[in-house]
DNA sequence: ATGGCTCAATGGTCCAACCAATTTCTGCAT
DNA sequence: ATGCAGAAATTGGTTGGACCATTGAGCCAT
């Protein structure tokens, strides 16, 4: 078996070619994250395929989360599309099992500790007002609803990953929540999973305002910390009841 | 091969229940990477949706990576297919430049440094055995062939990832590293690489074997700061001669 | 064996409908 | 005029059927 230095050639690529042709569409009519996109049925006529074909294009765009569609109403975009974009979709084995949380939830300490340091070195005034913000909003649904801020507690995090000026790491740390929530939506956990990580989520935002990155990954591991604490101690009372 | 183990769908959500069924029929048949699933219109009648449904949920599968088609000959499995698969889709806007790569080696930056604590707290011997191997095959093949031993590095860092007891680090960094290479295959940048970087890799695994968490993570880091340096200057070379 | 031929199988594209969710418009009651 | 329920238009989702382009297997003459 000898090598030679030649790579299939690319036969039929009209749905690429769709996709290059409302790339560029978006950038000449510089839209960006929420603006609606032309219908799939103007599309077609206006590139001269079939609406299928089309469909097939968006679907691609769907699966990397570029794109939003809603029935009846149209096709969103949900983030920055630019002609030049490096695509990179990675799929892991993760069960729903304790052992796969805890994995994930060493990435996520590695990646949340970098982020809230690069954050408190990067983040400018507009950053910073925003995550006080998305602060004040958890802590006040945190009082107001005793301890069920989950939704809340993951925007103000978002807001760091945003502010850390690399979006890497909101879109891996997104998947891992998600994974995260699959797991949790069988409630078999603890009650008031968050309770413990509470206060560290106002300690994180000064040294963040406080422009103190290392401080900023200290709080941030202390946070992640409890987290793995309550995680560990919802194992342990499962092992205990001898679930299935 | 006339029967398979599909069964119709229900109601709403189709090509979504369509990507399920069809997970579980490759589970079931243990279909691994290589193999041919059934053509899109046996899918269709099984599964009594239409052939279009089918077409677009396979279209979510190639997207993601997980499936070849070959028009004229059939649709492969290019990966491990299994039920809760975490999908992890990472866009960079401008692939091709500076920042893009310097926002990979961010992340790297993080999970490498994890990953050498983690690696030295939880190494058994075999680990050590294995790591100090590559770590000799590389250093050999750096003197030998004046420091081009990029394969034989990545194959150091990889044992590391694998010691570490979390396959996550593994699979991430490798996607990391694979959208480092293709910019790197076009060699614009430092003659010699990884050079700095070199001498670090035996500290690491010297702070590994002696089972000290935070000497291996400054190591790590090190490292990885000489690679960021290495990239900085060759940006800069760039920048002074005025390319495109 | 080799090369060329046919021919069936398979993914790729197209079309013309209809369904289901959503939005917009309309017209009536107040 | 205003408010609101119902009709109509809009839009993504699905269907079925047709045809094209590529692939691969079988066959045959050389």
């Amino acid at each position: 078996m000898t090598e030679f230095g030649l790579s299939p050639i690319q036969a039929t690529a009209r749905d690429d070619a769709v996709l290059k042709a409302l790339a560029g569409f978006v950038m000449r009519e510089a839209l960006g994250p929420g603006q609606r996109l032309p219908t799939e049925r103007i599309l077609a006529e206006r590139l001269k395929v079939s609406r299928n074909t089309v469909r097939e294009a968006l679907t691609r765009w769907e699966g990397l989360g570029l794109v939003e569609r809603r029935q009846g109403s149209g096709t969103y975009l949900k983030g920055v599309v630019s002609l030049d974009m490096l695509h990179m979709p990675l799929t892991l084995a993760g069960g729903n099992d304790f052992t796969s949380l805890m994995q994930t939830l060493e990435i996520r300490r590695a990646l949340e500790a970098e982020a809230a340091a690069l954050c408190a070195v990067r983040a400018g005034q507009a950053n910073l007002v925003e995550i006080g913000r998305k602060l004040d909003i958890m802590e006040q649904a945190f009082h107001t609803r005793a301890g069920m801020s989950a939704e809340e507690d993951w925007e103000f995090h978002q807001s760091i990953y945003r502010a850390s000026g690399n979006p890497l790491f909101e879109q891996i740390i997104a998947a891992m929540h998600e994974l995260f929530h699959r797991f949790w939506e069988h409630p078999l956990g603890v009650r008031d999973f968050g309770h413990a990580s509470f206060p560290y989520h106002r300690t994180i935002y000064e040294r963040i305002a406080a422009h103190d990155p290392e401080g900023a990954r200290a709080e941030a591991l202390k946070l992640i910390a409890t987290v793995e604490d309550d995680l560990k101690r919802g194992a342990a009372k499962l092992k205990l009841s001898g679930q299935k």
